[in-house]
RNA sequence: GUGAGCGUAGCUCAGCUGGUUAGAGUACUGGACUGUGGAUCCAGUUGUCGCGGGUUCGAAUCCCGUCGCUCACCCCA
């Protein structure tokens, strides 16, 4: 027989990981949270046009799509990522009837047919926001200095905060022109794949990692000198907003990202030591995309991150989940502390009995291994209605009235009481 | 889609240029310690050597194929 293993991409997520994974999402909720920011659940595949008219069914990630239909022949896609998906429902909802600027968040695993590698998966988990619904280029500001308030709530420093703003859409149509003038130059010299973006994406040569590529297009147009004056003072008000929150960046004006989407300010926290992947957090806005979608014009920024990319990129360790009390007893006494088990969750108190009984060496072993910080015996003292309490960190002992057990472990729980053991808890 | 490296015990790996019964550490179980954990020592359990074929008297080892994993390119979170 053949074992049996999980698709390739895809990963089963439990123990040490598992924690770690919540922990972000913990924090990520509490800081969208702190910026006025909501929940919102979409589904986990759409009809597949709404990520073609979206992402643009020529880009990569069009291409990537995991599509099927279903019995009635409908034409489905894995969300390969969310911002399409949000917008589909804040259209279908009519959110932006009920307020001004609609805030949502949403955290979920998202799809992508490619080759795996380090930071990079086919099922991945995402956390991200969107704001619809102002022009302010406060409000791009403001994403990114809640990108890195969640950065750095999560321990992660040293990056790289990378902005630009690709224009309006008549500044990009009139910086494709630019490109393609000059690009007819010297196209027989630039790589296969800056060729092939001449044709779908020429903006986007302007990134390409090519060393002998970027040496021609150095003569390039790049974004900055191409913004209308609309476009510009947008851009440098929002860049004046950074520097009233103190944040650094770096300006990169050869950034185009490769969504279809994006317009105007575009960003990227990118950090060294991932693998090849670089890029942990990236957004921009897209005043466009609620339109082509079907909905009415109104703008909108956000951003999102790969939890995968945080996690390599966090070098703190998550404090690991402990149980208060681990039973341990002689076999004779298996419904006493089958029976005290039951007591003490009732009594909120976490408990790991093996109800196989076992020796108590053994019981006082996976006690310690697990890390509970009590151990409670129960032998033969039991008889006299008394039952032994361990302090697993400190080494000592005692013995305890059996109905006064729970009050003790209760009040020995509050982190105030002197005796309250070292224990590292969220 | 392209390229490279790697598949040996639950986990981490050794096993060189083919040679008899396939190893270590760790984990697990038991004992030294008959009701007390992290240390030490002793003993025990664990394998279609990824799968299929070929070369050979003989293959974990060499060759071919295949599948899987990993990393990188591309692209992206």
């Amino acid at each position: 027989m053949e074992r049996i293993k999980a698709p390739k991409g895809t990963a089963d997520i439990f123990g040490k990981e598992a924690n770690l994974y919540r922990y972000i999402e913990d924090v990520a909720r509490s800081i969208f949270d702190i910026y006025g920011y909501c929940e919102i659940r979409t589904p986990i595949f759409e009809e597949k046009s709404v990520f073609t008219r979206s992402v643009g069914e020529e880009t990569e990630i069009g291409k990537q799509m995991y599509t099927f239909a279903d019995k009635k022949q409908r034409l489905l896609s894995l969300r390969p990522e969310n911002t399409a998906g949000v917008i589909r429902s804040y259209i279908e909802h009519s959110l932006y009837s009920s307020s001004k600027c609609t805030k949502l968040y949403y955290l979920g695993p998202m799809f992508r047919y490619e080759r795996p590698q380090a930071g990079r998966m086919r099922q991945f988990y995402q956390l991200g926001t969107e704001a619809i619904g102002s022009h302010s280029p406060l409000l791009d500001a403001e994403v990114i200095a809640m990108a890195l308030h969640l950065l750095s709530e999560l321990g992660i420093n040293g990056y790289q905060l990378k902005i630009n703003s690709i224009g309006c859409r008549k500044c990009q149509q009139t910086h494709t022109e630019q490109i393609l003038l000059e690009v007819k130059k010297i196209k027989e010299r630039l790589c296969s794949d800056c060729q092939e973006r001449a044709e779908k994406n020429p903006r986007r040569i302007l990134d390409c990692k090519n060393k002998a590529c970027q040496e021609m297009t150095k003569c390039l147009p790049d974004t900055s000198s191409l913004l209308c004056k609309d476009c510009k003072d947008l851009f440098s008000e929002m860049i004046h907003s950074m520097e009233l929150l103190e944040i650094d960046y770096i300006i990169d004006p050869r950034l185009v990202r490769g969504l279809d989407y994006y317009s105007k300010t575009v960003f990227e926290i990118q950090k060294e030591g991932l693998g090849a992947q670089n890029t942990i957090a990236a957004g921009g806005r897209y005043d466009y995309l609620v339109e082509e979608l079907g909905g009415p014009s109104v703008p909108a920024v956000g951003f999102s991150a790969g939890l995968e990319r945080l996690i390599l990129s966090m070098d703190r360790n998550i404090p690991e989940q402990e149980p208060d009390i681990y039973i341990a007893y002689l076999s004779d006494y298996l419904e006493e502390a089958f029976l005290l088990a039951n007591t003490l969750r009732k009594n909120c108190l976490s408990c790991l009995i093996d109800l196989e009984p076992k020796s108590l060496k053994n019981q006082l072993k996976e006690a310690s291994s697990k890390a509970a910080t009590w151990t409670v015996i129960i032998g033969d003292e039991i008889k006299n209605g008394k039952i032994v309490l361990k302090d697993m960190k400190r080494e000592k002992q005692l013995e305890i009235k059996e109905e006064k057990i729970i009050e003790w472990l209760i009040k020995r729980k509050n982190p105030a009481d002197p005796l309250y053991p070292v224990k590292k808890r969220r």
